[in-house]
DNA sequence: AGATAATGCATACGCTCCGTATGTCAATGA
DNA sequence: TCATTGACATACGGAGCGTATGCATTATCT
């Protein structure tokens, strides 16, 4: 072997990250028993607490590999779109869709703030709001939308679209829900365009 | 005494409501333990699962009761507005406020949410998002709002505002990103209003 | 009114889980 | 090559939760 101790060292932290990943999108943070997740990876509790310190560390490293996805995603439909506006809309129904995904939604709508308070402050400020806050500061350089404070704007786009992510998950018929919610939704963001 | 029996009862569901009300707007509900703060109403668990079930049960208990003080607090602001916009909108601003409470917060949007999933579900929507729907339907009827569904435009609302609740509590200087906050919200409650 | 059933609540027990302290083995470096 | 560091496992103690049980007081029945 090469030079197996850098990987192994990395693979086991990627081991430990996608088995909380795992546990905490599905049964929940609380309900997560370390030793049961660190089992199902072939490793103990001592692993994680050598690299993460504790739980709650874990669930932050999670957090931020979720994150670092999301804005992935994010840029990448806002990159496709025609125009900019299209580009935010459907970036922002992105976001909706995203928090309808029930490890998204549990882990980054629920248990992380929770747990870690709020998630949008505990960094300097997290990818995917930045990455709103981005598009909202490029329709405004070219005047497409009202004077409006772009990180203010992002922040009741962000708390606005998790809530309705959380009422369609919810909803006896989320398709209907859906409709309603997303329809609302545009509206409230076709409000921000400037009207001549 | 007279009647002691129902008296002692409702006395001893009133102290773990306050005793664990107290705990959980303060510590947490993760943090908080049964032992001590029933030890602290002079009680043990067993009164707790006798009357609540579990843990859960007697926060959900809690939640009923700040729920219905918080609708009780936005009718008030409300009825007391000289117009109905601008009451919707200082009822608004209040719902902002209230979040702004540390023990209102820490239950309401921060743990409540985690431990029993969308606290705006699990019943036939709470007192809390009733009010502001309600305001948005004598809005509608009045002819002075857009066209736009009410429960979901007052989800929107109550969405945007614990974030931006959030937000503000957060920060390192709440006051100037209170402004911040604010401005941007009411620039989105103006968007609602019809326009000639 | 006395006996019995039921209720409100406390006590006791076992279990799971977490955090830390300790141990062990492999890899690195002089 | 030997000492040291670091990665990870094991071991232990404690806290908290849920349930089963016990006790006292009140309600119910005849």
């Amino acid at each position: 072997m090469r030079k197996p101790r850098q990987e192994m060292i990395a693979e086991t932290r990627g081991k430990l990250i996608a088995a909380g990943r795992r546990a905490f999108g599905t049964i929940g943070y609380a309900e997560a028993s370390m030793d049961d997740f660190t089992g199902e990876a072939g490793l103990t509790r001592g692993a994680l607490y050598h690299h993460f310190g504790d739980k709650k560390g874990l669930l932050q490293a999670v957090i931020m590999e979720i994150d670092a996805e999301m804005t992935e995603r994010l840029n990448e439909v806002s990159a496709a779109a025609p125009t900019r506006w299209q580009g935010f809309v459907e970036e922002c129904s992105a976001y909706i869709e995203m928090a309808l995904e029930p490890e998204i939604r549990r882990i980054m709508f629920r248990d992380g703030p929770a747990v870690l308070g709020d998630i949008s402050q505990w960094q300097n400020t997290p990818g995917c709001i930045a990455a709103l806050s981005r598009s909202l500061d490029r329709l405004k350089a070219d005047g497409e939308i009202i004077d409006i404070d772009t990180e203010t704007a992002a922040r009741l786009i962000n708390g606005a679209s998790s809530h309705m992510a959380l009422w369609i998950a919810n909803a006896e018929n989320p398709e209907a829900v859906s409709k309603r919610a997303v329809a609302g939704f545009k509206a409230m963001l076709g409000s921000l365009r400037r009207q001549e």
